[in-house]
DNA sequence: TTAACATTTCTATAATATTGGAAATGTAGA
DNA sequence: TCTACATTTCCAATATTATAGAAATGTTAA
């Protein structure tokens, strides 16, 4: 991973609002929530949880799909190990039995 | 972890010229690097580099101690376990064959 | 096609963060 | 104490981000 995408992933996530959304999807799981149900959910007025799921998703850290006129989001779980792998790489100067191996989700 | 330490956490890492600084110390393990040195290795001014481990330190990321006239800084690993727990905290719906158990550093 | 609804874009305002030179502070050895 | 050095604080200019109302866009069902 680059350091650049890693900043766009740490800096969609460094907002109370958009880590409140990325917890809730990573908790949903695969099959995701529309994005009114977020708002809802969350209390957040639409203008402002659009700004925000584009946010994340510009960072890759969620994924939409339509369905009908719902636009249904999910966490990317492969970009949020990376992106914990990346924080975690060469860690403790080699000292591995510190190190428990990478998380997978 | 409440959510606004993990936004303090995660806005520290969310800036090229810190996340380097904590990869640095992070790779660095316990033992730690002095300030001057890690301004050195990554071409930061005193100033900048003062204001950037304010923030880490600030943060719960980084430890700091005095050793004569250096200050060495070092990786608070218990931290950074804590930041990555909490983001994957309950994650894919209980569909727990998913998901490895959490790292420890 | 029309009405109802879901979501996004536009917009302006307000708040916050980053940078680095210069000066100040603190420490150690001669 | 004096000097050298390590680090931090002060400061002002500049850049970036968050907010949400209103309008626009797109979708579905009748």
């Amino acid at each position: 991973m680059k350091i650049e995408t890693a900043v766009v992933a740490l800096a969609a996530l460094a907002q109370e609002t958009r880590l409140s959304i990325f917890r809730l999807l990573v908790q949903a799981g695969k099959e995701g929530v529309a994005a009114g149900a977020l708002g809802e959910k969350l209390g957040i007025p639409p203008a402002t949880l659009s700004f925000h799921l584009k946010a994340l998703s510009h960072a890759g850290l969620v994924r939409s799909r339509t369905e009908g006129r719902f636009v249904i989001y999910s966490a990317n779980y492969g970009e949020m190990d990376k992106l914990i792998a990346y924080l975690t790489e060469h860690c403790c100067a080699g000292d591995a039995g510190q190190c428990a191996p990478v998380r997978k989700c």
